[in-house]
DNA sequence: GTACAGCGCGCG
DNA sequence: AAAGCGCGCGCTGTAC
């Protein structure tokens, strides 16, 4: 196959695409790939001012272009999208669907996926790499180019929509950290400032322009030939996993689809008041000399970390430095440096401290829920971001909203939020994994009849461990200190460090540590029996259970069996997601957050969804149950427990 | 001006 | 004995 062979039939504003359709059909022999793509203006899924610019269908021989704002192109859409005749293909198909849904082309997000084979999922299956190819991206043109050829076509007609951006004098097009909304400002009032239109390559092209065809005919080119050749060899060699991995992508596509209610006037409250903390720090901190300095992006006033340093030097507080990457000396200042500093009488450390939680709320949570202007968040859910596997939420990521933060985020009226997790997962699986007898007891021997606090607390492997460094009387906390410890060393974390973290000797640390391995000498035993060696003798990867592989660089064995139990949580996760699918959660889920689901139910129906979630999400793995806790949350983001309980445990 | 690495911080 | 694990986002500083 040859570039000139292929035809670009751009269909005219307001021209009938029936012609072009036929055209289109006459190229593609039935059971054939069809690949869909679209172009957009840029902005936000969250945006309501977000729009498709062009829409764009074809085989590997002829693409039709068609106008997303005339009906009878969408209608041709519709109608061809949704001929069983053909199979379907996108990079990344989520993009498309998400916003072919919104159009009505597709009725649903599943309905948009029943048919479609992903080229990015088949690449990530096939080079078992994060989206990376070798050092390139792992996208479209890149793949097209590495597994089709000279037939890609799509990088030089990027090259010539750059040398058109140019001339444009605007931005969008090969900017790898750009986005529409680096400029929009979100003032203390909460008033939205500049229009992410503005400056914006996307928003701004023509759609008949010469280079803009090219360009969306070149992606659906490059994406049916690359379908063709990579389908049936990845559905070949894993075809449980190509299943699956669309299955979780769909479900995920959904979530983003749903989006999640915001509290529009809370939000606008907490940042407000946050704004004024910030403001307040400020002033605070220039009365001790620390200067600052606007921020290029965000236009935030920021303080230079050397003259917070030297502010807290001039309290008569010892600040020391330390070397970082590039050579450069560096002044500590990090959470736990700044509460050293802060218990040694310095003011300006609280206050700078106080300042950096503010701000971290006002930009990295408040403003972009604002910024979009809408009144739902759709972060995209990715299936496998991770190495691990582990699903990842971008823009915003919903996955690591701190809990003053959290009740921005709302039900639906008429709704309640409830949230379901798995309880201690890793240490369950890590008990599967290493079949350390005592840890599985504790999972699998079941609970006397009115077991007593003690009974319960012997099921509990920190208790085991708290009891075993600080005798009978040892204290909730004295638990949760061996909790982390403990995970902190599952994670490969050193004695030094983790005492530290934690404000304790590295002798208590080294106690709870040496009480841990004593009561389950299994988990570490495995590691030096069945991974050390294998990753020291070359082998550096394995399965997992689902077929999943995995891999770890052998510089670093040590981050292996963490690998391998985030890994399998995410299985267990993703198996979880199904039958709750199954048993008709599919339209309730909003997030999954690594161990635990979020969803939205009727408030009327709380109680019977809690008992069927649970039901539903309840598992074992190699005979370790795998217990799942279900909470109603209310009408907000927020856990009802941690509100209830006093401030400290006596 | 843009790109990239490093840091710091939230969540699991 | 020593090594903390996985993410995303915003900022800073260096290199080009």
């Amino acid at each position: 196959m040859t570039k000139n062979t292929r035809t670009v039939l751009f269909v005219r504003d307001d021209e009938n695409p029936t012609e072009a359709m036929k055209t289109l059909r006459a190229s593609l022999i039935p059971g054939e790939f069809a690949a869909f793509d679209i172009e957009t203006n840029a902005l936000h899924p969250s945006d309501p001012r977000d729009a498709v610019t062009s829409i764009q269908i074809g085989s590997a021989t002829v693409a039709v272009l068609l106008n997303p704002n005339n009906t009878a192109h969408i209608a041709a859409a519709r109608e061809f999208l949704n001929d069983p005749v053909y199979r379907l293909t996108a990079h990344n198909a989520g993009f498309d669907i998400l916003r072919l849904t919104r159009l009505g082309v597709f009725d649903t997000v599943k309905a948009g996926w029943e048919r479609t084979s992903d080229t990015f999922i088949l690449l990530m299956l096939l080079v078992q790499r994060n989206g990376k190819f070798g050092n390139a991206p792992l996208d479209l043109k890149t793949a097209t180019s590495v597994w089709c050829g000279a037939d890609a076509v799509s990088k030089d007609a990027k090259e010539a929509l750059v040398k058109v951006q140019k001339e444009m004098g605007t931005k969008g097009i090969g900017g790898g950290s750009w986005n529409a909304y680096e400029n929009i400002t979100v003032d203390e009032h909460g008033v939205v400032h500049g229009d992410p239109r503005e400056g914006n390559t996307w928003a701004q092209l023509p759609r008949d322009l010469p280079e803009f065809i090219n360009y969306c005919a070149a992606d659906v080119f490059d994406s049916a030939q690359l379908a063709a050749t990579l389908d049936p060899m990845v559905r070949e060699l894993w075809p449980e996993r190509v299943e699956a991995e669309h299955h979780i992508s769909r479900m995920c596509c959904e979530m983003t689809h749903r989006g999640v209610k915001l509290d529009r006037g809370h939000t606008l409250a907490q940042h407000s008041e946050a704004c004024t903390v910030r403001a307040e720090r400020q002033r605070s901190l220039e009365a001790y000399n620390v200067t600052f300095a606007q921020a290029k992006s965000s236009g935030v006033f920021t303080p230079s970390r050397e003259s917070v340093a030297e502010a807290i030097r001039a309290e008569g507080i010892d600040v020391p430095r330390k070397l970082d990457g590039n050579g450069k000396m560096q002044d500590v200042l990090d959470k736990k440096a700044l509460k050293k500093y802060k218990a040694e009488g310095s003011v300006v450390a609280q206050l700078f401290r106080e300042w950096t939680l503010a701000n971290r709320d006002v930009v990295t949570y408040y403003n972009h829920y604002l910024r979009t202007t809408g009144e739902r968040v759709h972060a995209e859910i990715a299936a496998s971001e991770a190495v691990t596997g582990r699903m990842a939420s971008k823009s915003p990521n919903l996955q690591n909203v701190p809990e003053t933060v959290k009740p921005c985020l709302v039900a639906d009226d008429g709704f309640v939020l409830i949230s379901a997790d798995f309880s201690s997962v890793e240490m369950r699986v890590a008990a599967a994994v290493t079949g350390d007898k005592r840890l599985t007891w504790m999972y699998t021997e079941p609970l006397p009849e009115n077991a007593t606090e003690r009974e319960e607390r012997e099921r509990d492997p920190y208790w085991l461990i708290a009891w075993r460094v600080w005798g009978p009387d040892a204290t909730v906390d004295d638990r949760k200190l061996a909790k982390i410890i403990v995970l902190g060393s599952m994670y490969g974390g050193g004695t030094e460090a983790l005492s530290a973290n934690v404000d304790i000797s590295p002798d208590l640390g080294q106690q709870i540590l040496n009480g841990y391995r004593a009561e389950f000498p299994q988990l570490k035993l495995w590691f030096d029996r069945m991974m050390k060696p294998r990753i020291e003798a070359g082998r550096p990867f394995w399965m997992l259970d689902s077929g999943r592989f995995q891999s770890i660089d052998p510089t670093r064995a040590w981050a292996g069996l963490n690998m391998m139990i985030q890994g399998l949580a995410r299985d267990l996760l993703l198996g979880a997601m199904f039958r709750l699918e199954a048993a008709g959660f599919s339209d309730a889920m909003l997030l999954p957050v690594h161990d635990e689901v979020l969803f939205q139910v009727p408030a009327a129906e709380a109680d019977a969804a809690c008992a069927s979630i649970q039901k539903s999400m309840q598992t074992s793995y190699n005979d370790v149950p795998i217990e799942v806790e279900v909470k109603v949350l209310g009408t907000a983001w927020t856990e009802k427990t941690a509100l209830a309980k006093p401030a400290t445990a006596a």
